[in-house]
DNA sequence: GAGTATGTTATATG
DNA sequence: GCATATAACATACT
């Protein structure tokens, strides 16, 4: 589920139920989770400590703490975060705590590729996970010289967090759709024009995916996220998708609409 | 069993 | 050291 719309609405269930409350209980129900620190660790850092504000920087979701560090949750593939007035029995529930206010939230990963971990500042953990600007902070000229810094192909540099953070696998495919242009083109190679297509098309994408609650039926079949399957078709020319795997990411195309832009060297 | 999955990062390569 | 490419991580599903 988590690119940056997903993980905005996570951010906000949180920050709805724990800003200006004090963690209680902490408990680490599977240590795999915990990055680079350990379950007592963690829970010395959190118990007792009141909850500022709740902030995300592309897909990282940061909890500021009265001491000004952080408690920081990243979803990986099929991480999420659930609010619940009691504790929870589930077969991948991974972390929880109790809120001063009696309810819990609960940290779910089937997968285990999310991450919990506790960092001195936001600063440190942003230096630690390179991460680069917010996709729905980057202005347009920003945006546009540092995607066109990049020789690789374009869709693994929208990839790339320390380039712009927010921005994933399916939300990439759906801005080059929007923009006609092909994943492999070459980033440094994208005219202005094209650069600022993607840009405008990313904050569209973005922004209407965290007011539908990411729910791609409630997009407009212009849109590829619309109906993302094999076997689907392009709304503008009805040919059907084909998918390229750039970067070992599979992709999805309209071979009509996007042509490959650069030739290859 | 093979292939695939919305993410990140360690390791290899040039 | 840097930019880029690829494998690996844990688990479930088709």
């Amino acid at each position: 589920m988590p690119e940056l719309p997903e993980v905005e609405i996570v951010r906000r269930r949180m920050h709805e139920a724990m800003a200006c409350r004090r963690i209680g209980q902490v408990t680490v129900h599977d240590e795999a989770i915990l990055e680079g620190i350990s379950s007592t660790a963690i829970v010395l850092k959190l118990k007792g400590r009141s909850v500022e504000e709740v902030l995300r920087r592309g897909k990282q979701l940061m909890c500021v703490l009265d001491d000004r560090s952080v408690l920081a949750v990243h979803l990986g593939m099929t991480g999420d975060v659930q609010v619940h007035d009691h504790p929870l029995e589930h077969r991948h529930l991974r972390f929880s705590m109790k809120i001063s206010n009696g309810t819990w939230v609960h940290f779910i990963d089937q997968r285990k590729f999310g991450a919990v971990g506790h960092y001195m500042s936001q600063e440190a953990l942003l230096a630690a996970k390179r991460l680069g600007p917010d996709a729905l902070a980057i202005s347009e000229k920003e945006f546009s010289g540092r995607v066109s810094s990049h020789r690789k192909a374009i869709k693994t540099t929208l990839l790339d967090q320390s380039v712009l953070a927010g921005v994933g696998n399916l939300y990439s495919d759906e801005m080059l759709f929007q923009c006609r242009i092909h994943p492999e083109t070459k980033a440094d190679s994208l005219s202005s024009r094209q650069l600022k297509c993607l840009h405008c098309a990313m904050l569209d994408i973005l922004q209407r995916s965290i007011e539908n609650g990411s729910d791609f039926e409630l997009l407009d079949n212009k849109y590829l996220l619309h109906d993302r399957r094999s076997g689907s078709k392009c709304p503008r020319c009805a040919s059907v998708w084909t998918t390229v795997s750039v970067n070992g990411r599979t992709s999805f195309i309209c071979p009509r609409c996007q042509k490959v832009a650069s030739p290859r060297s």
